[in-house]
DNA sequence: CTACAGGTTCGAGCGCACTCTAAGTCAATA
DNA sequence: TATTGACTTAGAGTGCGCTCGAACCTGTAG
């Protein structure tokens, strides 16, 4: 597979593929005889969790120090369960707090959909042939 | 309340209280007759909101969008709504597409806690009088 | 009076994660 | 054979969100 390729299946940039080998977070691929890089179906499974990790919040420092312990092998997995498991935590805290910023979310929300109404109501409430306050918002499409 | 206080109080630097005020996040400051911002404890209560849109993830742009419309005041409080309903649907994507990368951390985590397992039934199984392979790392604290 | 803590402004610098430019190489097609 | 287009490299540039340095000012305590 080419960079053209893996660009298609991966949906990172060549630009960003190949800063990633640049740095060490992608292993550096090998090449075919005009040294391009010839890539082996297996990376996108690695490119893929390498995705979960940065949507997770994970900076690259981190996912270097994994990579490196998975380049290393036999004898690391100790290690690298252990860089999850801490990951994993600070994870699940950041989804409580998101949780709680999202019900705080909903009250504001919420009073501002209580004073959209009580504006209505009282829109609604006036003598008939002009209902519409100075002001009003209303994009009314079609 | 002076910037000192306010840094003890939100959790912001002085600097990027500054800086935020230099782009509009918060409200210009009174001074006092030297020219020293002078706080209202009601800045609190904006700078914990700004800390919730933060922590979800919206970019300052958008910060300083409702911060405008904000200042602006009457009139702006449904655009104000929809802004932070657009948000908090893309936080609930967000927080949604993290516990599918939580599920996949647990069978990863999982994955290499049974290796160790394995090594460990491998290790307990080892005749008596040398136990522990090469390399073994057990911490053994106390 | 002096020292000092704690403020002020302006603009520069930083760390992160890309993103792009420039100049060149190569293989396939018209 | 000439051109096209996908690739290569090294290094520069970008956008974000701060963070800091330098020079200066002011109110209070010793």
């Amino acid at each position: 597979m080419k960079i053209g390729e893996l660009v298609q299946r991966s949906g990172l940039s060549a630009y960003t593929i190949r800063y990633y080998e640049r740095i060490g977070l992608l292993p550096h691929a090998d090449r075919d005889r005009s040294s391009r890089r010839d890539y082996d179906a297996s990376i996108l499974v690695w490119i893929a969790f390498l995705g979960r990790l940065k949507t997770t919040g994970m900076p690259i420092r981190e996912m270097l120090r994994y990579a490196a312990l998975r380049e290393q092998g036999a004898g690391t997995e100790t290690e690298r369960r252990q860089l999850l498991e801490t990951h994993r935590e600070r994870v699940r805290v950041h989804v409580a707090e998101l949780n709680a910023c999202l019900l705080i979310l909903d009250s504001k929300i919420g009073g501002y959909a209580d004073a959209e109404k009580r504006i209505k109501d009282y829109d609604t409430a006036l003598p008939r042939g002009r209902r519409e306050p100075v002001g009003a918002r209303k994009a009314r499409t079609r």
